[in-house]
This record gives C-alpha cells, sequence and structure tokens, in this order.
DNA sequence: AATGAATATATGATAAATCGTATATTTCAC
DNA sequence: GTGAAATATACGATTTATCATATATTCATT
C-alpha cells in the first residue's frame, strides 16, 4: 500500500520528477538515456531511481547491459492520475527534459505482460 | 506561477498533507482546529501553514482573534485536481485527523468572493 | 490599559536528505 | 578471460528541513 505521504515525498525532488514524469511519457527509460535528459552525473540518476524503486512506484527490468524502468504495474490509479495531470499541466516544466532525450538505439522491445 | 515541484515539496510533509487534505474538505480551518485535528503545537503548525501560505498554495484570512486558512483562489486547477483525488483515494490516512477535528463555536461566516 | 486567547516568528539544536567521489557488479564484444 | 560499457552501492561531507522552546504580536474583553 502505497500511502500518500511516501509518494509525495518522492516527488519532492527534482531529479525524480522529472525521471518520473519522462518515464510516464515514454513507458520506460535506461538509467543512461535519463543522465541525457537531465543532464546529471550516473551515480545521482541511479541512487534516485534505486529509492523509486524501493518505494514501489517504479519496477525495473534488465535487459541486456540496460535496466529499463517504468511505473510499477501496482501503482495506485490515484497515483498514476496524478502524474498524467501534472504532465499536462506542466509541459513546460519537463520540455527542456524532453529535449535531451534520446533513446538509445538497438532498444529491444518491451515485453507484453501476458 | 507554481511549479510542480515547490507544491509536492509542499505536500512532502506529514503536517503540512493533512492540513492541506483538511482545509480542502472543509473549505477553510483556524490554526486551533488543525492543532486539535492533528494533535500538534501550535508553533508547528502555524509554522507550516506559513510555509503554504508562503508557496501561495494557501491564504488566510484574519477573523477577530482567528486566522482561517484556505485553498489560494489562484491555486493551479491541476494542484486542486491532485489534491481532490488524494483525498479521495485515502480516506484511511486522514480519517484520524477528521474524527479529532472540532470547528471552533461563533465561527464567522465566510466571505464571498464577490 | 491590563489581561488572556489566538497566532506568528526567532533561535539554536537535531535529524534527514542530498551529493560527489570512489568502487563494485554485471554484461557484451573480442 | 580481458576490457569496456552500463549500472549499483558505499562512504563522508554538506546542505536542507524540522523541531522544541521561548518570545513577540494582535485582538477582544473588561
Amino acid at each position: 500500500m502505497l500511502s500518500p505521504l511516501v509518494f509525495y515525498k518522492a516527488l519532492a525532488d527534482d531529479t525524480r520528477l522529472k525521471c518520473l514524469l519522462l518515464i510516464t511519457t515514454q513507458q520506460e527509460l535506461c538509467v543512461c538515456e535519463l543522465m541525457t535528459a537531465l543532464e546529471q552525473s550516473q551515480p545521482k540518476i541511479s541512487r534516485h531511481l534505486a529509492q523509486l524503486r524501493a518505494a514501489n512506484i517504479l519496477q525495473d527490468r534488465r535487459s541486456g547491459q540496460w535496466v529499463f524502468y517504468s511505473l510499477h504495474p501496482q501503482l495506485p490509479a490515484w497515483a498514476h492520475q496524478v502524474l498524467q495531470q501534472t504532465l499536462l499541466a506542466n509541459q513546460s516544466y519537463l520540455a527542456p527534459c524532453q529535449q535531451q532525450l534520446t533513446l538509445v538505439s538497438n532498444r529491444p522491445a518491451e515485453q507484453g505482460c501476458c
């Protein structure tokens, strides 16, 4: 069960909020894609993603050398809606990151859940 | 302009989150009502409300010896929806506070905005 | 104007979060 | 198996947030 306090603490950091919003738009992103999008160091991105995973907000899947992060399948609907609304209403907050975003080549196909 | 980061930092504290959600349900509440609802000290409540006011998330109006806090009239629609959704989907988080909540007698009527 | 109730703020102490750097782990290519 | 790329984690150091306590302010009552 995701408490609202834990959820909002997760959103209360620039790096984590941008990672989450980018992942919300892109379905899934790997660490190096988020590094270039946010222009932040690898340990910094990785540490924040680990926090989001520990809170069951993100899940990860390894694919070769890459680890792709996506919204956790059991993320409550209200939390998902909060992310969507934040995204739609704050385009300019995310725009610089989206411009910097470049997907890795050889991206492996996402596995369906069933 | 309320940035999403500032907004979520404001929600990332138990006292502030509960105050905000209670105010969302009750239209407006004064400091002493929030003190009894949350069972927290006066300076603690007051300090957190001051933060929320400084971020333009709450507005205050003095009425005699009381100061009533309500959602800021220019709070963006997306932020308002986030609060509403959080409220509806997390009843059990707020329930204990709502049970403790007792409104001050002699509550003066809220002034309409026009 | 003096008192008491409600609220706000200042101050120093404590706790929590974040960060950079260094290092470990995993996987792929050769 | 060696080396390089991608990712994770450990460790101190630094910054940021929170808190309790004390004090100031504001207003109503007398």
